[in-house]
DNA sequence: ATTTTTTCTTAATATAGTTTAAGATTTATT
DNA sequence: AATAAATCTTAAACTATATTAAGAAAAAAT
């Protein structure tokens, strides 16, 4: 199991033990995930906190018009959850997909209570990781209220190189708050300068 | 001291036990603040989690015109914090000021780590509300990509009943990304239906 | 390899939101 | 009580962004 990823990362935060180490491995499940395929749907209970190893998702609401409005790009490396519903049972609006065939691995809200409640070091690492992303919205809200289109087009693509080029503009677009036909247009300007 | 407010707000969380409420009296500062004083100002590094006993504070930028965006109202028995300069010691963007004459009670950096290490329950209780504050964060995102500003305004009068007729309007402009002049229009608007 | 689906672009027209300016009202300060 | 400062509103002209429609290009599926 390609659990090698999941623990670089934690070290990343505190470093496990051998304990640790074993505890985590055994509550932890790998999935290979399609392209398109869906990790969480509306009305679903979002039951698991998912760690990518290789891919790329997006979280995203679906308006009546039928419009995606894109929450959260999540590539390798990163978590993708729905933390609202995880923690408090409840169903979600969002929908969690692969934009690319990806791996991943998830642990379920049982053992991730479990090592909250037995090992102080996870329940220190995800207040950390949740502060980091936190700070990530902060940002992203401070954008979306203080700049223009373009500028915020910009800043994503500084943000987030290594997965901007991975992404189609539809998307980055549905990200942004704009229509793809602005960006376009956005583009279009951006290109003449 | 009026530390008492703040212990039910502990307990609302995880009850503390005897020896947890004496380490947390002996390490927080109770401090009153006058209308427009500063809590925290660009370049300070921000040192304090504070937590609000009674008033109401507003977190901001300043842009290159002098123009304010709001990024946080914080009143009773609500934290305010810019976290990436706590716990980076970096020096701030934010300014914090008190909208209205309020009490605060802050814990420092090295006493809230203090904690951190040393009890368990404050680790977790800190992730559960910053855990809280991400998911408005993500609702107010969705707000922004997703709602045109009179749904966005409608939706703050709902979810801040308490705060919204404390601030003046200018400042719920700022906050939801739009000029006075415009949310002026919306109120008249909405009136006329 | 061909077909289907998705993506990207352009342009014309429409709507949402900003800017500037000015006056009226309310709130804070002396 | 009087003055100063901040807030709220209106309106005209302007700019940013959305909508509709259509065609071209690229990618995915058969």
């Amino acid at each position: 199991m390609n659990i090698n990823k999941l623990l670089t990362h934690f070290s990343n935060y505190i470093p496990l033990n051998e304990e640790e180490v074993n505890e985590l491995s055994k509550r932890v499940v790998e999935r290979n995930v399609k392209r398109k395929e869906f990790i969480l749907q509306k009305n679903d209970i979002c039951n698991n906190y998912t760690f990518i190893v290789s891919g790329l998702f997006k979280m995203y609401t679906v308006d009546k018009n039928g419009a995606e409005h894109i929450l959260h790009f999540a590539s390798e490396n990163d978590w993708i959850c729905d933390i609202n519903s995880f923690h408090n049972k409840k169903q979600s609006l969002l929908y969690i997909d692969a934009i690319e065939p990806s791996t991943i691995i998830q642990i379920d809200n049982s053992n991730l209570m479990y090592l909250f409640t037995h090992y102080q070091k996870f329940d220190r690492t995800f207040r950390v990781l949740i502060e980091n992303k936190f700070m990530e919205l902060e940002n992203r809200i401070l954008q979306n209220i203080s700049s223009k289109a373009e500028e915020r087009y910009q800043f994503f693509l500084e943000q987030y190189p290594n997965i901007c080029n991975r992404i189609p503009n539809v998307l980055i677009a549905s990200y942004l708050g704009i229509t793809p036909e602005f960006l376009s247009k956005i583009r279009n300007a951006i290109s003449k300068k």
